[in-house]
DNA sequence: TATAAAAAACCATGGTATCCCAAATTAGTT
DNA sequence: AACTAATTTGGGATACCATGGTTTTTTATA
């Protein structure tokens, strides 16, 4: 599955076109749809992508566990599935962010992509700048409670 | 088997007919009947739909658990597939929805399809609002409680 | 069989997204 | 520093999609 790294700052046009990281483009590369998946997380004011496997994986596990009428299993894809988009690449790598989660994550000139492993987040330039700020405090305090790793080492 | 995402809100015109998403369309386009199937769900007022793909495999799979003599296999069978129908595509790639169906949903002047992965919902578009809102809150709370999947958590 | 009603195919249109070509910027090399 | 390659950005032309209406075919009814 992609594995997504780095921030990247790229520019909005006029008619709503983003070119997506040329890594990120070759991390999606080799998944089912040649593009990138978007949604609107749960908490946070931006943009949350990844690939389609991405969320195959939490249609199926959720579908396959529950079967397809569970309640729970209903909200979860509803909250998720229900408000991602598949946005394709045009030939110069470019995608169209859908308007509702642009002005939800007030993307509007500029488009800060940053890598977080298996997803990414989209957000608009000055936001991000605060939200890395906070991130930045809250690591240093949150790092040391965290459970160790399964295999003894560290990443 | 197809899978459906995103949201979409068409209109109804005066002959009952509706667009079916573009992207519906051909995430069935390669099943084996070129079109989607409808139903009416157990616990909510809207239409629900597949393709047919997914219908065979609920009736497979209802069948290996269950056998095909049991009460409960019947019931689920009578309630979903009984009530089942294929609705083909227009040139144009719209559809007649059931009359019936249609009352049930309250699906008058606008139709909205929501992709929920393997399968998809139409509602009507006020009915739908508030709908989503009950499915956000409940799945703040559901998220949790779900199994993880590989990649390392959801939004 | 004739007639009405319904369904399906056909055609036309406005708006939007996509493609295609080209320029500008950036990164990497020699 | 100069050159080359890759990536990002911009804009005009084109194709696609959702929609509305008209005509033809089918089905049901008298």
């Amino acid at each position: 599955m992609a594995f997504f790294l780095s921030t990247f700052t790229n520019k909005v046009d006029k008619k709503g076109r983003v070119s997506v990281p040329a890594s990120f483009r070759s991390a999606v590369s080799s998944s089912h749809f040649p593009g990138i998946v978007v949604y609107r997380p749960f908490n946070l004011p931006c943009i949350e992508g990844a690939d389609m496997t991405f969320l195959e994986q939490l249609s199926d596990r959720l579908y396959g566990d529950f079967g397809p009428f569970n309640p729970d299993q209903m909200s979860v894809a509803t909250a998720i599935l229900a408000g991602a988009s598949q946005l394709s690449f045009d030939p110069e790598g470019r995608v169209m962010l859908p308007g509702e989660l642009r002005e939800f994550a007030g993307v509007d000139s500029h488009a800060t992509f940053v890598g977080l492993g298996r997803k990414f987040q989209i957000w608009g330039a000055d936001a991000y700048a605060a939200h890395r700020q906070d991130q930045l405090a809250h690591a240093a305090e949150a790092a040391p409670k965290l459970p160790p790793f399964g295999g003894g080492g560290q990443a």
